[in-house]
DNA sequence: TCTTGCCATTTGCATATGCAATTAGATAGC
DNA sequence: GCTATCTAATTGCATATGCAAATGGCAAGA
């Protein structure tokens, strides 16, 4: 091999030893999860190619099937994509999720084909006061950055976002200014997340949030509130309010499952 | 074998011949596919025992490992259970579904330990008026059952429920009176369904609704529709109409799906 | 330089084989 | 009858093997 071949080979050997298995159950989920956890903990970030199977078989030990069947499921589960020739590589998390696809709201209201806009209504960084910690489920003595920002759709007002960022689990939240990319869509470049939860309800708008949303006072809206961790520690929580005559969420599935 | 015996190899050969390959791809998926198929038809029904593998290699000319591998991804997917020994059936659809668990409403209630009760509140067969058909868009011909339902949780209005039931695709249901069992349930032991699709959003109660649901004219309300469908042919459709100030739906997930 | 064709790498699929684990049902023993 | 034991059916897992399909990248040729 030339020079760059051995840096090749040098990455590959890396990415290897981190593949540990752990001994509990069959081999072949063994080799799955171990492969899982690398990627959920971005030891693998999209993009990075995992070894061949043939690479793996001989680090690990077991047959070509074996790690081919790991490796199989994975592609299924959507974590890995894999090509012929062109080898494995960690697949980027799909950015729709059927129900409640609003991680992108640009995106969402580009899909309607209206043109998007926003904008960052207040900022402020620090401790939240108590009515804050309140509403997101706060503990006090935690910093966060606390943004409100309107997304528009063809100049009308779409969805009010306020937004809690964790600065300890996201310390570059704090020198960024919101002003080229929405909140939501800077984190899902800038962070990671393993869990999240979310809620939908419907509201009446508070006087002061129907006059951005331009609706009446009391009008029912949608509220999503999502919140996100990752490995245990909270990145950020969100109320997304719609006004309610504007807006359905639309899914389909079948009896077993997601169609 | 003994006469017991044949009966029930005569039954083994009635389910194998239902198998058929079609060609397309993999010899693995075709044979997913049509084991699949064949469930969410109907033909076997939740508790019918599927072929052991040997049985399907036989007749199907492909080895034991292909079709196993078939058979384990359709365990996967949640459509049979396996067990040594005991072989292979058919699974029941799972009760609930993660964000929009509402296909019982009496399971729902009991869960929030509260006592549940449910009222039929006015019932009328026949074809649709064009207000009815629009509202759940339906054609004027076909035959509907039309109900309203309300359900009670510890006495109090829960949510009000407007359904239609296509009496073509399920005709045993204009014998039904619904007076032990509500519709949502009944359709669920007595109806096939292959999809299904739900819209969510919020909108202001209407009076008569309101004063059905206890709450004001114009509170905002979580409005649930759903339709579904068996292989093409409508089965029913329902509004669901929860007082928002009473309810959150709640789901979790990851970002590659659900967790 | 550009194109064409070839080769090596990597994944996809199917088979054959063997053994392990589970357990329903039959059998033997009490 | 009841229980303990055995047998055989059935799925679960891993390996070895071989070939097919796709294709990135190199080499030869125009």
């Amino acid at each position: 091999m030339n020079q760059a071949g051995m840096t090749q080979e040098a990455m590959t050997q890396t990415r290897l030893d981190a593949v540990r298995l752990d001994g509990a159950g069959p081999i072949y989920d063994q080799i799955r999860r171990a492969v899982r956890d690398l990627i959920l903990a971005g030891t693998w970030p999209p993009g990075t190619s995992v070894p061949p199977e043939h690479a793996l078989m001989e680090q690990l030990g077991a047959s070509r099937m074996t790690v081919h069947r790991a490796l199989v499921q994975l592609a299924r589960e959507g974590l890995i994509t894999r090509r012929r020739r062109s080898g494995t590589i960690v697949a980027s998390p799909p950015a729709s999720h059927a129900m409640l696809d609003i991680l992108s709201i640009p995106e969402e209201v580009e899909r309607l084909g209206q043109r998007y806009d926003y904008e960052v209504l207040s900022r402020e960084d620090g401790r939240p006061s108590a009515e804050l910690a309140l509403r997101f489920g706060l503990k006090r003595g935690e910093k966060v950055a606390h943004l409100v920002t309107l997304h528009r759709a063809d100049g009308k007002a779409h969805v009010l976002e306020e937004r809690v960022i964790h600065l300890a689990t996201v310390p570059a939240a704090a020198a960024e200014d919101f002003s080229k990319t929405p909140p939501g869509d800077w984190l899902l470049g800038n962070s990671l997340w393993s869990q999240a939860e979310h809620a939908i309800s419907a509201v009446p708008a508070e006087p002061d949030d129907a006059q951005l949303l331009d609706i009446g006072a009391g009008e029912p809206c949608l509220l999503i509130e999502r919140r996100t961790w990752n490995q245990g520690s909270p990145v950020t929580a969100v109320r997304l309010l719609y006004p309610g005559s504007r807006h359905r969420f639309v899914g389909r599935f079948g009896p077993y499952g997601q169609v």
